[in-house]
DNA sequence: CGATGGATTGAGTCAGGTCAAGGTTTGTGG
DNA sequence: CCACAAACCTTGACCTGACTCAATCCATCG
């Protein structure tokens, strides 16, 4: 049994942008159904060209782009309420992979209705490129993060970005998100190596900034974390879902 | 005199999609007027938000974020048939400032007219994300140079890049190219220091696989710095053009 | 109970940073 | 026409943040 986009939980949270009933039958005849799948299954593949595009309905998993010689770059992570296969839809290939980290739940859409989809409906096709812009947005602040931050600042920067992202979500409670990452894959995030990315770690932890065991982040002071990271603004802005 | 978009000098070059007569009266009606400025010239503040959008008709500029102790992180450049102000169009904020390096030539369009547009052409407005998923495309690569290649790599990534563009625009003739950049931007635009960048070029120079002086750019083999860059392929996609 | 995947720590090295000093070119005012 | 300044490029000397290599530890799991 699917979830029907009109009972669509992520929908009611308020980081997401309010639909018109017509917006949200319009996302149900585009659904083709869902998909589960275990964690560390691989959901689409750079280059490729998947039939299928997605969106995160539960479950976090992340992008990542391969270097021939085996180096890997993770260039995001994914949340709930992220579309999985833009660049698919609109270029008709992907710039990088994604991948489940814990099992996840997908709303799953068929790409050859894409075009008629978004010749049809305006105001969906706009939120759509919203979030291409946005994706844009947030690739330029990680770029300057592993241009101009030290370790410090950009462990600091990726934890305070994922915890606010965590909080807009529902995932925070009592300052607590799970956050079922390894060290390897934020070390990937931010071009640092493993060794120095548990080192920094550690130094966050002993500043009493953050703690993160056991899947579990814990950030004691947001505000302190987000100086360290030298981010000017932690605000909330709303965003269409797909 | 503004140039009619049906004698856009840029829409002949094979770089760029087709695009039917209705799209070109289209376009025409979107474009408000022309703006001529000099090097040096501002045109996009980050965090502003513009009346205006640009597609730059000729000359050359750059993006780029400030962190707020100065530190400047160089994002992409800005070449002929580039689209300015994309987030603030579709979000309403700019992630970055431009500017113009060279003096330039912009078409000028009305942002207000920008939803209206749009809406009411859906082959455009799928021109339009097509180009911001491009943009994502291009930043995760960089995400992956700044993380994971090391200088020698990176420089040489970054040329080939500029390089294969310039090809593509026409620019490049007998293997050289304007280039009209200060080594510092390049040094912003892949987080390293001037000092270290000037002696990467100095090697890349030994080792006969670029010269760059006098705001000349001359690629001596572009296969074998490629090779260096550790890029796979620099084949011709099409794209739009706004 | 050994095997596997992750986290942690120590020791030594190096790619790339910083500091400092010229060199060249271009533009400007006297 | 010359002197001076400003902007940029280049090179040397030295330093350090982050990397690599290599153990060790700790859970989980078949």
């Amino acid at each position: 049994m699917t979830t029907k986009c009109a009972d669509c939980p992520l929908r009611r949270q308020e980081l997401f942008d309010r639909m018109t009933e017509d917006e949200v039958r319009v996302m149900q005849r585009f659904k083709v159904g869902e998909l589960k799948v275990d964690s560390g299954t691989p959901l689409l593949m750079e280059g490729s060209n998947s039939p299928q595009l997605f969106t995160a309905l539960r479950g976090m998993g992340l992008r990542s782009k391969l270097l021939s010689d085996g180096r890997r770059q993770v260039v995001n992570l994914v949340l709930p309420g992220d579309f999985i296969g833009l660049q698919a839809a609109l270029m008709s290939e992907m710039g990088h992979s994604v991948e489940a980290t814990t099992a996840m739940t997908l709303c799953v859409f068929d790409r050859s209705e894409f075009w008629s989809f978004f010749r049809d409906n305006p105001r969906r096709a706009f939120a759509i490129s919203w979030l291409a812009a946005v994706e844009e947005h947030f690739l330029g602040d990680a770029l300057t993060t592993l241009g101009q931050r030290t370790a410090l600042q950009a462990v600091a920067w990726a934890l305070i970005k994922v915890f606010s992202r965590g909080q807009h979500l529902d995932l925070v409670h009592k300052n607590r998100m799970p956050f079922p990452y390894r060290q390897q894959d934020i070390a990937d995030a931010l071009g640092l190596s493993l060794v120095h990315t548990n080192r920094t770690l550690k130094q966050l932890r002993e500043r009493q900034l953050v703690s993160w065991q056991d899947g579990e982040l814990v950030v004691i002071d947001p505000q302190k974390l987000a100086d360290v990271a030298m981010v000017e603004s932690i605000e909330l802005v709303t965003r269409p879902l797909v």
